[in-house]
DNA sequence: CTTGTCCCGTACGCTTGCGTATTGACTGGT
DNA sequence: ACCAGTCAATACGCAAGCGTACGGGACAAG
């Protein structure tokens, strides 16, 4: 078993590992349909005739990298529910750590825009789930009852999936930093103070 | 005058309205991917030859759909904009309002996955925009403070935004009337109340 | 040196969807 | 009855993208 190489220099050979992340980058920056296998293999500087060793579709990369990015967000999801400390410090750490922390979230917003897919369709509602779940024990740690809790927990995601949206593609009139900063505070304030 | 039949209608001709008609409906069912002239052309009964009378191009019917649009959901904000009442059980009638009539969003929620397009990228800038500006006014006339109501609009709408992907996209499990409600009801009570 | 595996290139077929060209049919006005 | 304008059918060209067939070079093993 050769080839454990994870690094990203200028490779001779690529792996399906080195399709899955530009995928990925690829949803990131331009939206799931802007995948097609001919760009992409010119981006990596090779043709059509490398992919089709690695992957017998475009599907079965497409499948890849999300199964890829969904073990990305879970544990990342994980490490957050690790987190101690005061519950109600710790949602607002999360809120100013995600308005300030975009660029990660580009592969959700993308995802978002591709919910016709019914594999993206479940796997968005599986990654939004889990999501809320983790808001919902956040909130009824920090004193709400479990459904006050649960429709803060909806709320809040739905501010955010929103806020996404309006943020990464939505052309809407960026704010100033300084407003930015105090509509983040005005959000922690709302839907977290009581 | 116009006639509003969406179905397999036996008209023996078409107007250029009928199409721009046809194409919103398939729109906030399917998304603007799904417009294409063939399909929709079958759908109306027809073949392509005919929308190449009414339209130079598949572009031009977009455009004239959305344009329409546009003019709908303008009209629809005057007259919100009118009524009278106690500012704040004005918004929450509206809340309570757009829960419940989803269906006419719908444009809006396939609208908001095609903003790679640019033209629509900047009308549902403008769009939003309006309808932010309207309810920051709303929230100034229930008391806030200029810049708190201008966030509190900005985190409305995002909610709002959010809203309409989870609940018309995402597969999320639907809640049961009940919980439906009082989830309203929470979402009045936090982004309201005060 | 030969051989098999891995990775990639080239060339092709196929489908979808846009747009054009041409012809035909139905309509109201004169 | 005729004619111009309006709406629609048919047939075609064309580009983008997916997928396939097949061939070849590099490299390690034997």
């Amino acid at each position: 078993m050769p080839n454990l190489n994870t690094d990203k220099p200028e490779r001779s050979r690529l792996s399906a590992a080195d399709w899955e992340r530009a995928a990925l980058a690829l949803i990131a920056e331009q939206g799931v349909t802007a995948l097609n296998v001919e760009g992409l293999a010119r981006e990596l500087g090779v043709t059509k005739g490398s992919f089709y060793w690695h992957f017998p579709s475009r599907e079965a990369l497409l499948n890849a990298a999300l199964e890829r990015w969904e073990l990305d967000v879970e544990h990342e999801l994980g490490v957050e529910v690790e987190s101690a400390g005061d519950p109600r410090a710790r949602l607002r750490e999360l809120f100013r750590r995600i308005a300030h922390e975009v660029q990660p979230h580009r592969v959700y917003a993308a995802l978002l825009r591709a919910l016709d897919h019914p594999r993206i369709q479940s796997l968005m509602a599986r990654v939004s789930q889990r999501r809320m779940d983790f808001l919902a024990l956040a909130y009824r740690q920090a004193g709400m009852e479990r459904s006050a809790a649960n429709h803060r927990a909806r709320l809040t995601y739905a501010a955010y999936v929103g806020f996404l949206q309006m943020n990464v593609h939505l052309g809407v009139p960026r704010l100033s930093q300084d407003d930015y900063e105090a509509y983040v505070e005005h959000v922690i304030d709302t839907l977290i103070a009581e």
